[in-house]
DNA sequence: AGATAAGCGAGACGGTACGTCCCGTCTTCTG
DNA sequence: CAGAAGACGGGACGTACCGTCTCGCTTATCT
């Protein structure tokens, strides 16, 4: 027997249903000009005309710019970039981050760049981006650290937040400020110079800063 | 004894000279605007009005918003934060990363988020934060990590642009992101894990900071 | 004797019948909002949601605002104002003309000039108001100052028809340029004018009006 | 010696002057679109394109389509049909209304009917057509058969305003109805008619109606 | 009783014009 | 010649209706 609320889910509402092919073209039409012209070049006129669409169809499911360019950007970018759980944590990091940098160095980089950039002036943006992109590889990031820490392969006095800032954090600071080149090298050098801090070394006092 | 009409290489041009009150009342609301509304909210006509000056005149010396914007930017940022060069290498990097930590939670944290943000899809602008902004700070940090290097403080077989980015990358990723809060504790953290891997290890033993 | 559903011609297409709530609502609503707002600012979509109807609805049996208009109007007004036969022909005509004031100065005045005025840009709502409204009553006008004239109440020269413009033209101005009130006095002072010219002159003595 | 408000008028207001070209070509598209497309039809888009204008400089000095349109109408009508003084009253008056009848039935009978149509439902357009247009005639025209009854030569119990809403109401009834055709035969008819009752009558008493 | 047909609500769709805002340029007069 | 004032052509904004459409549901007649 089923209840109302468990099977029959999706009572669906009268009227005209959405129209997906738009939806589809929509979305397509607004990462493509986003990686064209950029964030503050793109218009709403614009998308709707490359998607063969009218404005009013765009704003009766995105309120403005900046949810829809969030929108395109996760919907080209969800799939991306999980962990794998297999090999052994510093590994396992040091692999995503490999697969990161080359996202960096594609076209997907300039989009994330883009998002996070007009998210300075957007805060619904940068929350979306926090949300929906951040906040997923960071939990899956977060459980492999503390794991290792639980297990001593990594220090546990550190919050693994921090540790996994200084590692994402050079990376995004060159996709941002582009001072100098992303490569797997950068990686390389990066997990050089960490692993001895990360280690948790039992045969030595914790390091100490001089004060 | 010149008079200064006289000698020092002024030739003086004709007609009404520049006016500095007007450049000087442009760049305050350009930077108090930023501050308020963010770099897309900004607009020339908004800053030409609040300044009490002309458009024209806003366009007689700045092409365009964002080299008006940087700027204002640098007239307000350029005094900050050098290097104090008395203490240990190690340091003067953690202080001088302190008083930016404290630098990026005011005011002028925003107007850099909003800087780097806007430069995302104004590449002069992100030019121009390269060159006045980090740059200048870069060279001298190199400098003393080079230094460090050479005296065997710090392990020589990483290029010094991927320490600073480790050290100084998690502080921007933070500051543009906000994911989590910057403070001095962050700071501390940040050198407790990493300067087991700056330290030279010639030995095994994991290394020992000097006191 | 024949049932309904038998002989007079009504075979009774399948499929629902149209619903007569639906087609009162609106023409209700269009009534309402025409002289509330106008024509110009009467909306199809306005008066749909008014009567609580699917836009769909309006346009499956009206083409379009003009003809919806017209039936509207013609619902309101097609009851009002035949002529009595019983007095002489002036008197039928001036009292005739007292109630046309009286109806224009109430509400159906403003939606007669409406009318009239949309009619300017839309030909058919023009020939409807002619069609529906103004032959009807000028039929029968027309028919009593015919025999008014054949019997020597009135003299025969002039055609009827501009008779009756100069009579009603005088209040339809009014009535849409608004530059002077409309009252029963000025019907009296229209035909204190005009009646020494209508009643046939016989002599070259200036007429005198029967008593 | 000249006073500041007499001799240089007009103190040259600072900015930029307003470009009597662009305001031309605007009334010039006005008043073309409008008799080619009507009052409803006509877009404010369209005549901005049509002169070759940015939209901004069209609301920038007048506030809607209505005052526009008006502003376009009075400028093509302005110099017409003033009355002729040196015939008797009536004379002048008949020959006035026959030039009238001239211009209806051109192109500017057109604008005309559409003007006191739109101003149905654009209360400042009927106002503006009322003061500017039908005003300034009637002014004229109320002199003229105010004098004409001081002369004895029209019956002075019957209000000016009301003989001459007798005259030109036929006329502009056919003009807005278009249920009879408009000529020169019409006002002769209408002359026929009202004459016998304009003329003062002395020798009889006034003309009582039946009651 | 079931099939067929139309009416109806809801509401999404591609369009067009609205009136506003800012862009970057221009034209004028004043200091 | 700089500067203020401000008009100019241009273009995108977000909104409101247009008239059409696609749904699911209801109400009828016809097999």
């Amino acid at each position: 027997m089923k209840t109302p609320s468990q099977a029959d889910m999706e009572p669906r509402k009268p009227g005209r249903p959405r129209s997906d092919e738009a939806r589809r073209a929509i979305l397509d039409s607004t990462f493509a000009l986003l990686n064209e012209v950029g964030f503050n070049e793109l218009s709403m006129e614009g998308i709707a005309a490359q998607a063969g669409v009218s404005k009013a169809t765009v704003y009766r499911w995105w309120p403005n710019k900046a949810v829809l360019v969030i929108d395109a950007f996760l919907r080209a970018v969800e799939p991306e970039l999980h962990f794998t759980h297999s090999e052994p944590t510093l590994q396992s990091i040091r692999a995503q981050m490999t697969r990161l940098v080359n996202m960096f160095v594609g076209p997907l980089g300039r989009t994330i760049a883009a998002v996070i950039g007009a998210g300075q002036s957007e805060p619904e943006m940068l929350e979306a981006f926090r949300e929906h992109w951040l906040a997923v590889r960071r939990l899956e990031a977060r459980e492999l650290v503390r794991n290792a820490q639980a297990a001593g392969e990594i220090r546990p006095d550190i919050p693994p937040d921090t540790i996994l800032d200084m590692l994402y954090g050079a990376l995004y600071f060159r996709l941002l400020v582009r001072h100098a080149p992303l490569s797997g090298d950068f990686v390389e050098d990066i997990f050089r110079l960490i692993t001895p801090g990360m280690i948790y070394q039992s045969t030595s006092r914790p390091a100490r800063l001089p004060e």
